[in-house]
RNA sequence: GGCGAGGUAGCUCAGCGGCAGAGCAAGCGGCUCAUAAUCGCUCGGUCGUGGGUUCAAAUCCCACCCUCGCCA
């Protein structure tokens, strides 16, 4: 019976370009896990898009002297541009400035209110005079009153560690390019959201889902809660671009970026349904489809206590608001397998230092399948990891290209050039107990490799794939085929043959990280179902303009299936294709020019 | 400051109450089908620091130090 897996991943803010810290952060892990649950026949739904609001934004946008829907649409085109790269394969990848998603953000934010979870209250906000709006705090800097620090923030004083009143700041300073003008504290009104009425439901909702989640996951998530408890917040700002508050008298203010972009993943999904024909309700109203959210450490609590506080608030009277449907209760997320950090060579990740390895440019020196690997093999499941060029030639060589490319090739030409280009024609009745343990071993990772990825643990699931095939090597080793050709061209065929299946089972194990590599393989094989199915690009109108969203055609198009996860059936004597090198092998030399671009 | 995660071999990490493990790197040997790839053997650690519990602690408890994230 298969499930539907909702695989929501973070959507990247439109003010800086993806980088591989993205990329193996949430971007990658949530399109190996997509593709596993596809490769095992699940329906699988995989949504994201471009945050485009907030101040951020703005201020990109005043800098470069540009309209600020033209900052966030070049944004959003390097991240569609990335994601077809590295074949992250989102059924949609949209934005947050849709007219859909205006309305679903609205929707939620009224269901909220009809349900009683908001309430409004009047504070004191920072403003400028000269730019003649609201700031928000971290665009203010001042004079601490009690050290006389000069780079003290509003509320708090890095220097001496105080909290301070704000209103005590003595010579506060707009940090926004080119405002000169004094900011001072006015009045404004906001919504909050009352998440304390909804703890007791968070708190039970996590410890339910505590035997699958991870530890740096429940930690940031239950400890908080244990010790702070879940407190109002506000979900309004005084912005001028983003989602206006649908409520009247409320002109001139939108819903905060936190709130409003998180909605993406229900809003996304409600989007694809509509440009595809599916219904969104069987992943989002579904009590046994499973919601997964691929995110960065730094989202963990909103993605585990805000979301889910803000869905249990919303429950059926969304539909009711947004499309008049009843008792359409919205669905909680299943797992959220937050990942840690990646540095780079040593140190924190910065876009504006160029201490970075840029998605893009990445891709124009070295294969996807490659970054991939490396991405994956050195992910921040459980702490944070390190991106150190001389590991990703050394990774590259000493695993990809040595321990499993050149496996492929080495047993593919031998039964290329030995048997004219065929699988070498056996009885399989002949198969020896060697060539049939070596089988079993191999076909036992359909289990163990398909209970990692569903788990979740894609280091660990490489690397077992990775170990089945350096069993393979070993097979081969003990029963030298190059020799046995000499003598007994019987028993190298039983060998070749014996390889050339196992190495069609260990396709699929590493099919998930290295898509494009497998789906070479494959085409080795000569097989004619597609292993994956394809990105493409389509563009949307609606009441906001146009915007291109990247999509993905699935494997079993055209009324032929799509390659399925199971044991080889590898048909004896079969015509193979021309086999090549999967891999490139790295020079050591692209270590020190690789080096020498960070930082500049 | 509060909460959380991490700190184990030169490097990357697993183990999380019962004789300290894997891969890479290093050294030695086998093989020659393969992108000089592969297979085997060897070398290598006061498990962040200091206490405590236990017959037994990398593992449990307490304190502290360092790194990262969230919150204030």
């Amino acid at each position: 019976m298969p499930e539907n897996i909702l695989i929501a991943i973070a959507w990247p803010y439109a003010n800086a370009e993806i980088h591989v810290g993205n990329l193996t952060g949430s971007h990658l892990p949530g399109d190996i896990v997509a593709r596993y649950h596809r490769l095992i026949g699940n329906h699988v739904l995989v949504v994201s898009g471009t945050d485009s609001h907030g101040t951020p934004v703005t201020m990109s946008a005043d800098k470069l002297k540009k309209p600020v829907e033209e900052v966030y649409q070049s944004f959003h085109a390097t991240f569609l541009e990335t994601f077809r790269g590295y074949g992250i394969t989102y059924d949609l990848f949209t934005s947050t400035h849709t007219e859909n998603h205006f309305k679903v953000s609205q929707s939620i934010f009224l269901a909220l209110k009809e349900n009683g979870f908001l309430f409004t209250r009047v504070e004191p906000q920072w403003f400028s005079p000269g730019l003649g709006k609201f700031l928000p705090d971290r665009y203010i800097e001042g004079t601490c009153y009690l050290c006389g620090f000069e780079g003290a923030r509003s509320d708090q004083c890095d220097k001496c560690g105080n909290v301070l009143e704000p209103d005590k700041l003595l010579s506060p300073k707009s940090k926004w390019a080119g405002d000169t003008s004094t900011p001072e504290l006015r009045e404004t009104e906001h919504f909050y959201i009352d998440l304390s009425k909804l703890e007791p439901q968070v708190v039970d909702f996590l410890q339910a889902r505590a035997p699958h989640m991870r530890e740096t996951v429940l930690g940031e998530s239950l400890g908080k809660i244990h010790a702070e408890g879940l407190k109002p917040r506000p979900i309004t700002r005084d912005l001028d671009w983003g989602i206006p508050v649908p409520v009247p008298g409320w002109e001139g203010k939108c819903l905060y970026v936190w709130f409003e972009a998180v909605i993406g993943y229900l809003s996304a999904a409600i989007e694809w349904s509509k440009i595809s024909g599916g219904d969104w309700k069987d992943w989002w109203s579904n009590p046994a489809a499973k919601h997964y959210h691929f995110i960065g450490k730094d989202n963990i609590f909103f993605h585990t206590s805000l979301w889910p506080a803000e869905l249990m608030g919303v429950g059926a009277k969304f539909a009711e608001i947004f499309s008049g449907e009843k008792n359409v209760p919205l669905s909680l997320p299943y797992d959220v397998p937050a990942n840690q950090f990646m540095n780079l060579e040593g140190q924190k990740i910065s876009g504006s230092r160029n201490w970075a390895v840029w998605g893009r440019d990445a891709l124009t020196r070295y294969d996807a399948d490659a970054l991939r690997f490396y991405l994956t093999i050195n992910m921040p499941e459980a702490k944070d990891s390190d991106w150190d060029w001389a590991e990703f030639v050394s990774r590259n060589n000493g695993d990809l290209v040595a321990t499993w490319g050149n496996l492929a090739n080495r047993v593919l030409s031998f039964s290329f050039k030995h048997w004219e280009g065929h699988v070498p024609p056996i009885d399989l009745a002949n198969l020896r107990e060697a060539d049939l343990a070596l089988l079993a071993t191999i076909e036992n990772g359909f289990q163990t490799v398909g209970e990692l990825y569903n788990a979740v643990k894609l280091r660990d699931a490489l690397k077992e794939s990775l170990r089945l095939a350096t069993e393979v090597n070993r097979y081969l080793d003990a029963n030298a085929p190059w020799t046995a050709i000499k003598t007994d061209r019987d028993s190298a065929a039983l060998t070749i043959y014996t390889a050339l299946r196992a190495i069609d089972s260990l396709k699929l194990f590493f099919a998930p990280v290295l898509p494009f590599t497998s789906a070479r393989l494959h085409d080795f094989f000569g097989y004619s179902s597609p292993l994956f199915g394809e990105q493409y690009l389509q563009e949307i109108s609606d009441s906001l303009g146009v915007h291109t969203g990247l999509r993905y055609r699935g494997a079993e198009q055209d009324g032929i299936p799509a390659f399925q996860w199971q044991p080889s059936q590898l048909k004896p004597g079969v015509p193979l294709n021309q086999p090549a090198p999967l891999f490139k092998k790295l020079e050591e030399k692209v270590i020190e020019a690789e080096r020498s671009r960070l930082g500049n």
